[in-house]
DNA sequence: GAGTATGTTATATG
DNA sequence: GCATATAACATACT
């Protein structure tokens, strides 16, 4: 469930499930996904506390209380959920978070979700070394942190070290809405195509936003409405096809994004 | 069994 | 430091 659209729309359903409600009991079901913080750290952290809001950075969640905040990674398959029924299970939940009115669990079948305890979000932002949120970079340092970089457009994007939140499936969008091939070297991309990159980014994410995630109610012209090798290309109806790019499968236009030298 | 999967990190190589 | 490739992590599904 995890790129940034996902996260956003994790945060906004646990902001309005959560603020002000109080931590009664933290169940840690799976140690394995404790991140540099004991079973111990996170009870202490959160017992007895009371939610004063959330935040996110990337795909990092923040679940925040006076004094620290829970952090979440929910990895390839971590969902959340929230629950009036105190009694309530999920089949590879991972965390139970008990609150005064239910309880919120972290479910999570491949376990490469991760979650701990930190004093704020900047210091977890800071010790992973991540680059800007991807939603509210601004133009200028969007530009001044991919000019310079000699490696493809898809690697360079899915850095969350240089951008923080873009993922395989839209940095794929991304690339589509700008007609750039995902294996093109960034000085092969003109200045103008980078502002446009900046653009689409926003206009993606957001999109996404919009409709909680559900790349059906994306609106035409849309790879991730349709996205798998052989499927018709939105705007030209070739069949898209599927290469390597970084180690992750990219789909892509051969017609539309055809302006790899390489091919 | 093989191949694939929305992610991150360590390691090796140039 | 930069860039690339590979494996590893742990599990589900086709």
């Amino acid at each position: 469930m995890p790129e940034l659209p996902e996260v956003e729309t994790a945060r906004r359903y646990v902001h309005s499930n959560l603020l002000h409600s109080k931590v009664v009991r933290v169940e840690v079901l799976d140690p394995l996904m404790l991140e540099r913080c004991s079973p111990k750290d996170l009870q202490d952290g959160l017992q007895g506390k009371e939610n004063v809001g959330t935040g996110r950075h990337g795909k990092n969640l923040f679940v925040l209380f006076q004094d620290g905040a829970l952090h979440l990674h929910l990895g390839m398959s971590g969902s959340i959920s929230f629950h009036d029924d105190m009694d309530h299970h999920r089949p590879h939940e991972r965390l139970r978070l008990m609150m005064e009115n239910g309880v919120m669990i972290l479910d999570d079948p491949r376990r490469f979700g991760r979650f701990g305890w930190v004093r704020s979000m900047d210091d977890l932002v800071a010790s992973k070394g991540l680059g800007p949120d991807a939603l509210s970079v601004p133009k200028e340092e969007f530009v001044r942190r991919l000019e310079g970089r000699k490696g493809s457009i898809k690697s360079t994007l899915m850095n969350q070290r240089i951008i923080a939140g873009l993922g395989n499936l839209y940095v794929d969008e991304i690339l589509f809405q700008e007609s750039l091939h995902p294996r093109t070297p960034l000085p092969d991309v003109p200045h103008a195509s980078i502002c446009g990159l900046w653009r689409s980014t926003r206009s993606v994410l957001e999109a996404s936003i919009e409709v909680g995630t559900d790349f059906e109610r994306l609106p035409r012209g849309y790879l991730l409405r349709q996205r798998g090798r052989g499927s018709p290309c939105p705007r030209c109806g070739s069949r898209l096809e599927a290469a390597l790019v970084g180690g992750r499968t990219s789909v892509f236009c051969p017609e539309c994004q055809r302006n790899c030298l390489e091919g």
